[in-house]
DNA sequence: ACCATATTTCGCGTGGTGACGAAATGATGT
DNA sequence: ACATCATTTCGTCACCACGCGAAATATGGT
């Protein structure tokens, strides 16, 4: 499909404009990723996140590859998309949710991606703890 | 107030995921308009165009002034806007919307504010003809 | 003071977005 | 073939965005 230069600019836009769409791209800048991991660290259902992985594939900003039983998830190569996410990246370096989930990242790449998936994509099964609420904490003790 | 790296991100993009406000963004890069000219031009309600103005605002892309009867709008000299809105106008540049709009209001220009409000913000009115729709058109002859 | 008028605010209808769980899909491994 | 399991699709619900016209606000002219 062709689109004008303004209508396909506001897509980009309108794929950019949700923060668990940006914390998706902004993980991804360290490379491919799977799907299940996303779900892991964005902490959305799984449907969720794959409605997300639509929206950034309509916009041009993310491909992805099937290999086995998982889809992994990679940045769009194109010029068009290049450039915006460099800007994107620029501002949310520092951004205190954006470091979080990369640090959270960092261990996860350790576990194996059937280790994962068999602990229900759930970080505190797989030993990785205290990263967002630092515990369910029903209310009750400190 | 202050915000996340990420939310203001997401702020502003948001504000940048509608063709109105890109449009009013791209014609604001040759100077400050009054608000009855975005009207003219963009061709929605003066209540609709009001509230993309304060969506703009809210995100810091634009700034107002009051000069007597009229609102005069201009893009904000933050260095946070500055940088995005470079990008914005590159891919926009060549959009058929967008030039078409520049040039409506390059004549636009030429007519006194007070001559075009009391023509109801009507291009056609103020001796601008066949930019957008040709003509109503009716349905009937061609 | 009063009227005209540029812009904003309000209220409302309509359509789209984002969340979820349940069911469908498609590939693996037994 | 069949069971398993990662991911997607579907249906649903709540909410927000966006359009408008009517009413409110504020400024200038008379």
């Amino acid at each position: 499909m062709m689109f004008s230069p303004l209508s396909s600019a506001v897509n980009t836009y309108k794929a950019l404009a949700h923060p668990a769409r940006m914390r998706i791209l902004a993980m991804l800048r360290g490379g491919e990723l799977c799907v299940c991991q996303l779900i892991a660290v964005v902490r959305l259902a799984p449907s969720t996140i794959s409605a997300h992985l639509v929206e950034l594939k309509r916009a041009g900003l993310v491909e992805d590859r099937k290999e086995g039983k998982w889809v992994h998830v990679r940045l769009a190569d194109g010029v068009d998309a290049q450039e915006v996410l460099e800007s994107v990246f620029l501002t949310l370096a520092d951004d205190p949710q954006v470091k979080a989930d990369l640090a959270v990242l960092k261990m996860l790449r350790r576990v194996e991606l059937a280790v994962l998936t068999r602990a229900g994509m759930s970080l505190e099964r797989v030993g990785i703890t205290g990263c967002c609420p630092p515990a369910p904490a029903k209310r009750g003790r400190a």
